[in-house]
DNA sequence: TACCACTACAACCAT
DNA sequence: TGTAGTGGTA
C-alpha cells in the first residue's frame, strides 16, 4: 500500500526478524513490544479489550498474539479464530504471522465476519435451506431480485425505490432481525407496512435461487447456531481462542455471532480478544454499533482493559491537532494518544483558498516543492471526504503532469463486463441462478428482448423451476416464436456444453471459452468506442486472476467476498482517497481539503443522524489528521461547485477545534478575510451548542422523505403472496391436471382442445391458431 | 428489438 | 456537471 510501513519496519518499533529462536526464555517476538502492548500479548486466557489509539501498533500486538499462543502450545492455528473488517487485513495478518511462525502448522481461520460465516455456512448449508454451492450476491443482484418482487406484488418501483428497501433491509440484517423481528414501526415505513412481508418475500426468493446476500452470511449462521445447539457447540469446542479487530466498527449481528460463539464458556472465562479504538469508529451509516465497544467489560465480566496510547507515527504537534478535535466529542472511553516519535514537527497548516479550484492548484503546487524536495510521491496522500471532491485534483494533476493513484470508484468486479463474465461463470456453476442468466441472457445481444424475458419469467413461475429449465421447457413448445426459440435453444446447448467442460477445465480456460464461443468478445471487438478497448484489458485480467484458482467454486467464492481493488501499481504517484478509505494508514504528508460546513462536517450526516452524526464527522477528522506522520496540511474553500452549482460556503467547525499552539493559518490571499479561529472573537461553533446552527437546515433528504410520505397515502391492500409464491404444478409425473379431450384457453392462442398430454407438455387444437405445443401451466380450463 | 434523446438526481463503499 | 434510467421512435 503507498506510504505504508507496518509498525515491524520501522526501526524505532524495535527490529524484529521473524526468526524465531526456540530455547530462548523470552522469545524474540516480544522484544521491542513497549510495556502495554506486551501486557496484551501475554494476557492470553479470559476475555481482553484492547483499546489501541491510532498508530500505536494494534496489528502487531495482534499477530504476536496468535504467534504466542501458538509458540505456547496452547492451541492449533485451526483453533483459533481471527476477524478481520477487511480480507486486505486479513492477509497482511496472514503474512506476518509466516514469518513470526516459522514452522506454522496450519493456518488460523482468519477473514473478515462475512467470509468466515459463508464457510461455516457451507459446511452446514443443508440445516439452513441452501446447498453448500449457494451464490452469494452482491448488492447490484440484490436491487435486481427486489425489483422483480416490487414488480410482482405491484409496487410503483418510482415511489418506493429497490435501493431504498435494499438499504432498508440491509439495516435490519445488521441488526440481527429477522422478517418476524421486523417491527411494525419499521415495516411500515416501507410500501405502505408491506415492508416484513417483502422481507420475507424476498427471503424466499433466495432459498428458490440457492443464495444468501451478504447480510444472510451472518444472519444465517446466527440462525443455524440457535437452531442447531449441537452445531453450536461443535464450534464451541473448535475454537479455543478468539481475537476480533476493529471491534468499534462491529453491527449488531456481527455482535451477536460473536457472542454465541463466545457462550462455549461462562462470559468471564471466554477467551476472547477484542481491538478497538471508540475514536476511529466511522461506519455507523452502515449499521456499526459503538456500542459493542463502550459494553464490552459488562459482556464479558472481569474482562481485562488494555489502552496502548503511546504512538509511533505522528509528530507532537499532529497528535496535539488531532487530540484537539477529538476531545469534543462526548462519547468516548476517552484515550489519550503520547507521541514516541520525539518531535514536535511541522505546525498543522491551515489554508483558505477561493475555490476548489485554487483549492486544487495550490496543493498541486506544494506537492511539486515537496517532490523537488525529494519527498516520493508515494508518501503523500489527499484524503477527501466525499468522492466529487476528487475530480478537480485529478484534472489539476493531469495538467500538471504529476502521478496519481485513486482508490476507490467503480472497483474492479463491480465493472460491466466483468460482471457479465461472472454471471456466466455463476450460471455454470449455478443452474438456479436466475439472476445471472437475467443478466446475460440478451449480453451480448442475441434478439432476446422484453418480451421474450417476460415468458421465461412467467413460465419458470408457473412451474416453480429455475429460468433455465423452464427455457430448457419451453423451447420444446411453440411458446415462442421460431427466432427466439432456436437462439434459446443454442444458448442452453451451449452450458451445458460448458458445465461439461468446467468440470475437467481450469477456471481461466473456462472463462476464456465462455467468452470466445458466447460471443462476447466479438461484440467487443465490433464495438469501436473508447472503453471497448480497456474492456477487453480488464476480462484479460480477470482470466489473469483466475489463474490462482484450481476450482470454479473456490474462484467464485474468492470473487463474491473478496473486493479490494488491488492497486499494486509499482509507481510512485500521489494517492488519492476518501477519509473512509485511509483507515489504518498513514502517509508522511497528509493534505485534508474541503473542510467546510455542509462538506465536512457532511450536511447529510448531521440531518440524518444529528449530533451522533457530528460526532462521527469528528471521528473521520481525527482519522484523517492521524493518518499523517511529519505533515498535515488542511484547506477550506470559500466557494464550491456542488452537483454543477457554485455555492459559498463557511469554514469548518472542526477548524475552531484546533489549538491554536499546533496549528499555522496561511492565506492564499485571493479569498476574503479570515475565519478567526482560535478561540477568537469571531469563532462561530464553540460557544453555543456547537450543534444546533447547522441542525435545522433541511436536507434534500428530509423532503424528499416528507414528500414521499405525502404521496403514499391511501392505495389499497397489495396482494404480495399471490404472485411471489408460485403455485406448485406437478411436474414430474405424467399425473396432468388436464385430460385429453378437454376444452381449455390459452393466454396467446385463445380456447382449444387437448388432444395429448406429454407430462407438463399438452398439445392442443386451438380454434383460431391451429395445433400447438405448450406448457400446461400457461393454459386454464375453459 | 435497439437506439437515441431526455430527465432526474447526486455519501462514506466493506462484506 | 455527469451518469443512469426511462420512454419514444426507427
Amino acid at each position: 500500500m503507498p506510504g505504508e510501513a507496518h509498525p515491524l519496519d520501522r526501526p524505532t518499533a524495535g527490529a524484529i526478524t521473524g526468526q524465531f529462536k526456540r530455547n530462548t526464555q523470552a522469545p524474540d517476538y516480544l522484544e521491542g513490544l513497549n510495556e502495554e502492548q506486551r501486557d496484551a500479548v501475554l494476557t492470553i486466557d479470559g476475555p481482553l479489550l484492547v483499546l489501541a489509539g491510532a498508530g500505536t501498533g494494534k496489528t502487531r500486538v495482534l499477530t504476536t498474539r496468535i504467534a504466542h499462543i501458538i509458540n505456547t502450545n496452547r492451541a492449533w492455528p485451526s483453533q483459533i479464530l481471527s476477524v478481520t473488517f477487511t480480507n486486505k487485513a486479513a492477509r497482511e495478518m496472514k503474512e506476518r504471522i509466516e514469518k513470526l511462525v516459522p514452522r506454522l502448522d496450519g493456518m488460523p481461520w482468519m477473514g473478515t465476519f462475512h467470509s468466515i460465516g459463508a464457510r461455516i455456512l457451507r459446511a452446514n448449508a443443508g440445516l439452513v435451506d441452501l446447498t453448500s454451492s449457494f451464490t452469494i450476491l452482491d448488492t447490484d443482484d440484490q436491487i435486481r431480485l427486489i425489483k422483480q418482487l416490487l414488480d410482482a406484488a405491484d409496487i410503483d418501483e418510482k415511489r418506493w425505490p429497490a435501493k431504498l428497501f435494499a438499504s432498508m433491509m440491509d439495516g435490519w440484517k445488521n441488526k440481527g432481525l429477522l422478517p418476524k423481528d421486523v417491527s411494525p414501526a419499521d415495516s411500515g415505513s416501507y410500501a405502505n407496512g408491506h415492508g416484513s412481508k417483502l422481507y420475507a418475500a424476498y427471503q424466499a426468493r433466495l432459498k428458490a435461487l440457492n443464495a444468501a446476500d451478504f447480510g444472510d452470511l451472518l444472519l444465517e449462521c446466527i440462525r443455524l447456531f440457535k437452531e442447531h445447539p449441537d452445531v453450536l457447540a461443535e464450534y464451541h469446542r473448535k475454537f479455543k481462542y478468539m481475537l476480533v479487530d476493529e471491534y468499534q466498527d462491529s453491527n449488531v449481528a456481527q455482535y451477536l455471532w460473536l457472542r454465541l460463539l463466545a457462550q462455549g464458556k461462562p462470559a468471564s472465562e471466554a477467551n476472547i480478544c477484542v481491538v478497538g479504538d471508540d475514536d476511529q469508529s466511522i461506519y455507523g451509516w452502515r449499521g456499526a454499533e459503538v456500542d459493542n465497544i463502550l459494553r464490552f467489560e459488562k459482556d464479558f465480566p472481569g474482562a481485562k482493559v488494555i489502552k496502548l496510547e503511546r504512538n509511533y507515527r505522528s509528530t507532537s504537534n499532529i497528535l496535539k491537532a488531532a487530540s484537539n478535535i477529538i476531545a469534543f466529542n462526548e462519547n468516548r472511553l476517552g484515550k489519550t494518544l503520547q507521541t514516541d516519535v520525539g518531535e514536535t514537527g511541522e505546525l498543522v497548516s491551515v489554508t483558505q483558498v477561493w475555490d476548489s479550484e485554487e483549492e486544487a492548484r495550490t496543493v498541486g503546487e506544494q506537492i511539486e516543492q515537496y517532490q523537488r524536495a525529494g519527498e516520493p510521491l508515494n508518501s503523500i496522500a489527499i484524503l477527501v471526504r466525499a468522492s466529487f471532491q476528487m475530480r478537480e485534483f485529478e484534472e489539476r494533476f493531469i495538467t500538471l503532469g504529476l502521478n496519481y493513484r485513486v482508490i476507490g470508484g467503480p472497483r474492479f468486479y463491480e465493472r460491466k463486463e466483468i460482471r457479465d463474465a461472472i454471471a456466466y461463470l455463476r450460471l455454470v456453476a449455478q443452474p438456479a441462478d436466475d439472476l445471472a442468466l437475467d443478466r446475460i441472457i440478451n449480453v451480448p445481444k442475441r434478439g432476446i428482448g422484453d418480451s421474450t424475458v417476460q415468458i421465461l419469467h412467467s413460465a419458470a413461475r408457473a412451474a416453480n423451476v429455475p429460468l433455465l429449465s423452464a427455457i430448457r421447457m419451453l423451447v420444446e413448445t411453440e411458446e415462442l416464436k421460431p427466432k427466439q426459440r432456436s437462439t434459446l435453444l443454442n444458448l442452453v446447448s451451449q452450458f451445458d456444453d460448458w458445465a461439461f467442460h468446467a468440470q475437467t477445465m481450469k477456471p481461466f480456460e473456462l472463462v476464456e471459452r465462455i467468452l470466445e464461443e458466447s460471443g462476447y468478445t466479438d461484440t467487443l471487438s465490433a464495438d469501436k468506442s473508447v472503453e471497448s478497448e480497456g474492456r477487453k484489458e480488464n476480462l484479460k485480467e480477470l482470466s489473469r486472476a483466475m489463474g490462482d484458482f484450481d476450482t470454479l467454486g473456490g474462484f467464485l467464492e474468492h470473487i463474491s467476498l473478496v473486493m479490494d481493488r488491488d492497486n499494486t501499481d509499482a509507481a510512485d504517484a500521489v494517492t488519492i482517497m476518501t477519509l473512509h478509505g485511509s483507515k489504518g494508514l498513514e502517509f508522511n504528508t497528509v493534505f485534508l481539503p474541503g473542510w467546510e460546513e455542509g462538506t465536512f462536517p457532511s450536511q447529510r450526516s448531521m440531518d440524518e443522524s444529528g449530533r451522533a452524526g457530528l460526532e462521527e464527522e469528528r471521528r473521520l477528522a481525527y482519522v484523517g489528521i492521524t493518518r499523517g506522520r511529519k505533515r498535515v496540511r488542511i484547506s477550506a474553500a470559500q466557494n464550491r461547485r456542488i452537483h454543477g452549482l457554485w455555492q459559498s460556503a463557511m469554514p469548518s467547525r472542526f477548524l475552531d477545534e484546533l489549538p491554536a499552539d499546533a496549528v499555522e493559518v496561511t492565506d492564499t490571499g485571493s479569498s476574503y478575510g479570515g475565519y478567526g479561529y482560535g478561540g477568537g472573537a469571531s469563532s462561530r461553533f464553540n460557544k453555543a451548542d456547537p450543534f444546533e446552527s447547522v441542525y435545522e437546515t433541511p436536507g434534500w433528504q428530509r423532503a424528499r422523505a416528507q414528500q414521499a410520505t405525502r404521496k403514499s397515502g391511501g392505495g389499497g391492500p397489495m396482494t404480495i403472496e399471490g404472485d411471489l409464491v408460485a403455485r406448485s404444478v406437478d411436474l414430474g409425473n405424467d399425473r396432468s391436471a388436464f385430460a385429453s379431450g378437454e376444452r381449455v384457453f390459452h393466454l396467446k392462442f385463445g380456447n382449444g382442445t387437448v388432444t395429448n398430454i406429454e407430462g407438463n407438455k399438452l398439445t392442443i387444437d386451438f380454434e383460431k391458431a391451429g395445433q400447438k405445443k405448450v406448457i400446461e401451466s400457461f393454459v386454464k380450463k375453459a
